[in-house]
Order: structure tokens, then C-alpha cells, then sequence
DNA sequence: CGGTGTGTTGACAGGTCTCAATCAAGGTGG
DNA sequence: CCACCTTGATTGAGACCTGTCAACACACCG
């Protein structure tokens, strides 16, 4: 079979076109604004019935089996970022939470010698921030892939939701994205000790078809918002061994890949090789 | 230098005496129930006053700060387990968190394919079960890798007791804890990307030695509570390597050891060593 | 006493890291 | 619009590390 064109144009994880467009027109000159600055923001609730990504967005879901009444209040407002910039870093006081509306961020951190661990990747809908739920400042940072817009929860307003009606609605819900992210954790770390980096690569692929499926996007066929280096930090690979292997799934007809842009041709073939390996 | 005797005999985390006694004799038959079955008990008010964990316990903390008011309600009871036993397993409905009194236990889960994956290894003062807090059912098992005491909190009587009065001291108590919990993760995710196993022996080794100074232990003398392969699960290392770098830290002076028995020489070489690495 | 689980050690092959060079793409400034 | 620089990605060669297989030592326990 002749290698074609890619089969789309666009497999971003872009947020409905209209609300973008607001956001841009309406706000180009905050987009280096820090997240500390905005987070003292009036309330501008943030609607969610033009946000792609509410089906996934836990406030969302809040808000809506709340009736709209005091949750809404929650979200401060929406922010926009442009690639490389940060929602917050590791020294960074705790002030809020973020949920992806769309685009792509990182979340990492520096350690001791000065090297990045990427913790994960986070796309739609997924809530950043929850590791400084309970404490005072944030011990990694996160930043935005690509073109990302974020819904803005401050904590302060955060704890006062939870003090009032549906609280334990509130509570539960945090409960439950604190337990999510654990266990995401958890399932990063067995990519991270998966032997050969074959597998890896297999298992991170896999991830992220399913995550783009999730979002009710193509499976089989998207960008990558990072870089190899971004990914082998996240699987404890190096640049070249990211690379070599991409090369060799494209050899051995698997996929085909090109610069971020990816094409799953035998996704049953990945599951296999994300699955099998040695044991310690 | 004459490598002589190990400087004290016993060095396990063990409890308070008479109330490990107390434990002992009162119910050595229930050692081997579910723990299922131990979460519907009564409340028996475990008394912190003889618990050696007390000032790492976070529920202790909140007990004292609460004067022992309600908060006291919440821990159902405590129990013992011998080595080998489980906690709880992956597929067991989250009933209970558990506090560690004394001994110790790994949190694991099986992969897809069979093998073990060691999350992390717990000690006293440490809260299992937190990535259940949110969800129905458990997503790793927890197993005492030694004679282990904890104290049992019902989830039912947290969720009554979060409703009470000083809910928020609860809900703050709690989400501090699962925030530890995912840095915590974060830690172990560099731990497994170091590159080299030397320096993810280092780094294990010492954390673990500042586990146990945090705990008023000694912090150059210890014994290893888990098998080389469950060290080597943790840190993405084959069990022969594992045994290797000790060997070879012990013959570059830096450390001893004998089996499960660690006597550490050189600390701040290991340090150096787990510090050092080559960038990604 | 033998069986089992655990830990150690050796030999060896294979995988992955390092170093290095090259290439493509994008941005900048002239 | 083009040269230049920077960044990201690819590819090659070689060395080293680490996983695998295997055998053995040791402790514990029935």
C-alpha cells in the first residue's frame, strides 16, 4: 500500500472556534500576564455551553447537576496561553486550579541536578494544579504545548464553594480527581519501569491514541504537542532512542510518523508490544 | 577500619511494646481476616498515647487538635498483620484507609501482563488506601512486608465525620495527605528515570535512610523490610543489579550490608552518586 | 534433612546511552 | 526575499551498562 497523505488537516486539540476567536480579540495583550496575576480576577463565569470539552470537565458536570448556582461561581474565568508559556511553577504559591479547555500542557519539575522530569501530559478536560490542593506551594510546574486555554478555579473561591451548599458534592469531586490522578500516577510509573523502550513507546502510544479517542478525536491519527525530549524524559528514554524507535515502528509498518505527526496503521501490534515483556 | 559488629540489634519499626503485647494476645486468631470483615467493627477507640507513630500520624494530629471530640470516632480500631498479609487488593471495594503504627508494607499492582509493579513502600506515620478515597474500588494492593500494626478508618465513619463539625479540618487534613501522596509519586517517577542503577540505589537508599531519621531512627543503620526484587520492581532494575551496585557499594566502602541488614558509611557519596547523572 | 525462597555471582549478549555529524524547519534581521 | 542562527529531529558508531540465563550459597521451615 502506497503511503497517501495524511488523512486530516488539522488533529489539534482545538477549542470551539467561535469562543476562541473571543478570547483572542478580546484579550491578546494578557497573554504573557502570570497565572498569579490573574488569579485575583473578578468573577467572569465562563459559560460552558460553547466549551468542546465539557462532557470531560468535572466543574462542568458540577455546575450542571448543581443547576448552575453556586458552582458556576467557581470558575474565575478563562485564560488563553501560547506555547511555552507556564500556568505555574514549582515556587509558585498555590492560588488555583486549571482545567485544559483545549490544547495541550506538560507538567514537570526540576530535579536536584538540574534535570526535567515531565510527571505527564495533559489534554481537555484534565484538572491541573491538584498536587497543591493541600499544600502551600506548588512542587512542579506546568506548561502549555501549543495553543492552550485553561478555565481558571481559584482556591479561594474553591474553599468557599466547599463551605457552602452542595459541599460535598465539591468535596467528592476533588476526592475523586485526586484518586484519578494517583492512579495515573501510578500507571506512568509502570510505563517508566516497562523494560525495553520498545514498549515504552508502544504504551505511550497507546495512552495517547486512547486519550485523543476519549476526546472524540481520531485514534489512529494525530499530533504529538511534545517533543522527543519531552517524551523521553516522560519514559526515562533518551532523545535518539525516542526517535530510533518511532523510525523503526515506521520501517516495520506499524505507523507512520513525521516530525509530531502521527499515523497508527497497526494499533492491535502496538497493544502487544506495550503488553508483552519480561518480567522482573 | 574493622567492619565490626552491627551497632544495635534490633532496628525494625516496631511499636510501642506493651501495646503491641496488648495486640498480640488479644486477637492473634484475626490475623489472618480480611480486611473487609475488620472494617464493620464497633469503634474501638484506639488510643494514641501508646502508639510510638503518634507524632507522624496525621489523624492523631487531628485528634489532639480536636481535643478528642468527634474526630476520635473515626479510627474503628487497630490491627495486626503478619508478614505477607494484605491490606487490601486491587479489586477489593475501598472500605478503609489505614494508618501504619508500626512495620511496614509496599502498595503494588500486576500489570497486564503478570508482573508486579511496587508503587511504594509505607511506614509508620503513612496513610494506605488514599487512591481509593474517591473511587469505588482499590486500583493497587497493599501487603505488610513485615509484622505491622495499623489503625483502620472506616471510609464510612471519615465520610460522617467529614460532615460533622471541624469538617474542614478534615477535608484540609486529608487533601494535604493526597497531595503528599502525588508528590510522593513524582519522587518515585524520577527515582525510576535516573538512568543509571547506581544512582537509583543511591537515591533509594538514601531516602530510605531519611525515612527512618524522620522516624527517630537511625539513619545509617536500618534493616531492608523488602526483597531485592521488590526494590528492583520499584525501581525498574533486575533483581541481579540490584544485588550488584550493593555489592559494589559495599566494596567501595560506602555502605554494608548483609542480606536485609544496611549499615551506611559514606552518606553524602551516596548522595553525590544519586545526585549525578546524566541529563535527558 | 530436604525443600523452598532469597540472595549472590559469573558469563554473555543485546540494548541503550553518549558523542558527533547532519538535516529540516522556523524565526530574525539585513 | 534571502542569509543566518537556533531549535528540534534524525542517523551512525562505539562503548558501557544492564538484562538474561545459569549455577550456587545461605537461611528458614516443615
Amino acid at each position: 500500500m502506497l503511503v497517501g497523505e495524511w488523512p486530516d488537516e488539522d488533529c489539534t486539540l482545538k477549542m470551539n472556534t467561535g469562543s476562541a476567536h473571543t478570547d483572542a480579540t478580546r484579550a491578546p495583550s494578557t497573554l504573557s500576564r502570570s497565572a498569579a496575576e490573574l488569579v485575583g480576577f473578578p468573577n467572569m463565569v465562563t459559560l460552558c455551553c460553547d466549551c468542546l470539552s465539557r462532557e470531560r470537565c468535572p466543574v462542568s458536570q458540577l455546575m450542571t447537576a448543581d443547576t448552575g448556582g453556586p458552582a458556576a461561581a467557581v470558575v474565575s474565568r478563562s485564560h488563553k496561553l501560547v506555547h511555552g508559556e507556564h500556568l505555574f511553577r514549582e515556587s509558585d504559591k498555590a492560588e488555583a486550579l486549571f482545567v485544559v479547555r483545549s490544547g495541550s500542557a506538560k507538567v514537570y519539575f526540576t530535579s536536584e541536578d538540574g534535570s526535567e522530569q515531565v510527571v505527564a501530559f495533559y489534554m481537555p478536560g484534565d484538572v491541573l494544579g491538584l498536587d497543591a490542593l493541600g499544600v502551600e506551594q506548588h512542587s512542579s510546574s506546568a506548561l502549555a504545548l501549543e495553543s492552550t486555554s485553561v478555565c481558571v478555579i481559584p482556591m479561594a473561591g474553591l474553599k468557599e464553594a466547599c463551605t457552602k451548599i452542595s459541599a460535598s458534592d465539591w468535596h467528592h469531586c476533588l476526592y475523586q480527581l485526586l484518586s484519578r490522578e494517583l492512579i495515573r500516577g501510578h500507571r506512568s510509573m509502570e510505563l517508566m519501569t516497562k523494560k525495553d523502550a520498545e514498549a515504552k513507546m508502544a504504551s505511550f502510544l497507546i495512552d495517547l491514541s486512547g486519550q485523543f479517542k476519549e476526546r472524540g478525536y481520531s485514534a489512529s491519527s494525530f499530533n504529538l504537542s511534545m517533543k522527543r525530549s519531552e517524551i523521553g524524559s516522560h519514559l526515562g528514554l533518551a532523545v535518539e532512542t525516542v526517535s530510533r524507535i518511532l523510525t523503526r515502528f515506521q520501517e516495520d509498518g506499524l505507523l507512520r510518523v513525521e516530525r509530531r505527526r502521527v499515523q497508527i496503521f497497526d494499533h492491535s501490534a502496538l497493544e502487544a508490544m506495550a503488553g508483552s515483556h519480561l518480567s522482573y
